[in-house]
DNA sequence: AAATATTTTTAGACTTGCCTAAAAATATAT
DNA sequence: ATATATTTTTAGGCAAGTCTAAAAATATTT
């Protein structure tokens, strides 16, 4: 372990990874996190998960009853957002600033989310104009911790006739991405609902008032949009 | 230790800082390195280094004999050289983009450098318009790892009546650089030397055509100028 | 050339984070 | 309620990188 300052007076890149995973879990499902699915959301095994969850339980960053699951006290909480404040700010930089594609920005954000230093995050932040979302549509905390709530539905729930903002996505693969992107389905685009089958669920959409397109279900139940109203 | 691909495909944060603390010393002194100034250098003890250093020899970054010193090889230059460059593009981000001070951006960079993606690197250096220098004078190294040298030389080889941009520093500490800011002697300022102090070897120099200054032997020593004609 | 001092290496141990395999606890099925 | 299956934890070990203290090699003095 380097014994940089900055990585020695917080949390370890470890650390961080756990209470993120924690945090997205614990988004998810609002039931305790057991340790089974901790340790596959970090590619890891459940032995691994153990032994640090004893770790950050000792350090008050959640509370961990033996058999029992973890769940994140207010501290693990803050650090967590604070490290999806920092991805999503870093995708953003390397989205809009570096031209790098929507479905590149993860990998490399993993990474940048760990630099330790609170001024350059301000300063980055700032930089970037205080975006509110991230290239993926998923909004970014607040220097405070308060992320707002966006009110996007899928673009499943739109009828017939209905129209919206493609505004973020559920699925996040590299995959889904690229061809979103091949379809010209990216943010900003306006869609409007003109057909769905009986027979297929395929979705029939016109994209910015120009050319059609039929989407199947996967594709409409994970696309976030703001509707139109 | 993280498993994130961009951590393992290629050389650790620590063999990077390693290779990079070896590179400058082999820069400064061109004798063989010996243990304890590397362990100085990256403030650790002498046995850490001779550990990293057999490991280090053994993935054939630098030939090492026992109680002989180390010299890099081919390959341990280009993975330092190349750890330079990202450290320094970083710096130019910091201080052109971020408005970091020049003081700063060190510590910062010193984490940034680590970060694993070629592309990533290349894109930032488009970015940021190709640059030459960061931000304390320093070249930066070309992807093919040749660096550009420049012709400066120090302050304090200035005769009376000559003058020369100040295009770098020799030391590096914060304390010197917030030194230079407060005294408005940054990178692009034209300094004409117009007195030296038989006495006491202090400089009187002309800032711009416009204020001027007496400087210590200390700072003339420590500030690169690009002579002018 | 011998004695002393310095430098470098070895030996053994520590920490973080990970693993496998076995044991213990909990959950589910009969 | 007992047996089976699943989940979770323990136990013991590994790798990277660090440390201290002692041993070995090299340098310097006398």
């Amino acid at each position: 372990m380097p014994k940089n300052i900055y990585f020695c007076y917080m949390y370890s890149f470890t650390e961080e990874n756990y209470l993120k995973a924690i945090y997205k879990l614990q988004e998810q499902s609002d039931l305790a996190i057991n340790t089974n699915a901790i340790a596959a959301a970090i590619q890891t095994k459940a032995a691994s998960v153990t032994d640090m969850v004893k770790k950050l339980s000792e350090k008050k960053l959640l509370n961990y009853e033996k058999y029992k699951g973890v769940e994140l006290t207010h501290l693990g909480k803050k650090v967590a957002i604070d490290t999806v404040r920092k991805h999503r700010l870093w995708e953003t930089f390397l989205h809009n600033k570096l031209n790098f594609a929507w479905d590149e920005v993860h990998d490399i954000a993993e990474q940048l989310e760990h630099i330790q230093s609170q001024e350059l995050i301000d300063k980055l932040d700032e930089f970037l104009g205080f975006p509110s979302h991230d290239p993926h549509g998923d909004p970014i905390p607040g220097r405070n911790g308060v992320i707002q709530q966006n009110n996007f539905i899928l673009l499943s729930e739109l009828e017939i006739g209905e129209s919206g903002i493609i505004s973020g996505v559920v699925n996040h693969s590299a995959l889904f991405l690229q061809h979103l992107e091949k379809n010209e389905l990216v943010l900003g685009k306006k869609l409007l609902v003109q057909e769905i089958s009986a027979f297929d669920q395929l979705v029939k959409v016109q994209i910015d008032d120009k050319k059609q397109q039929q989407l199947s279900s996967e594709v409409v139940r994970n696309i976030l949009v703001k509707k139109l109203s």
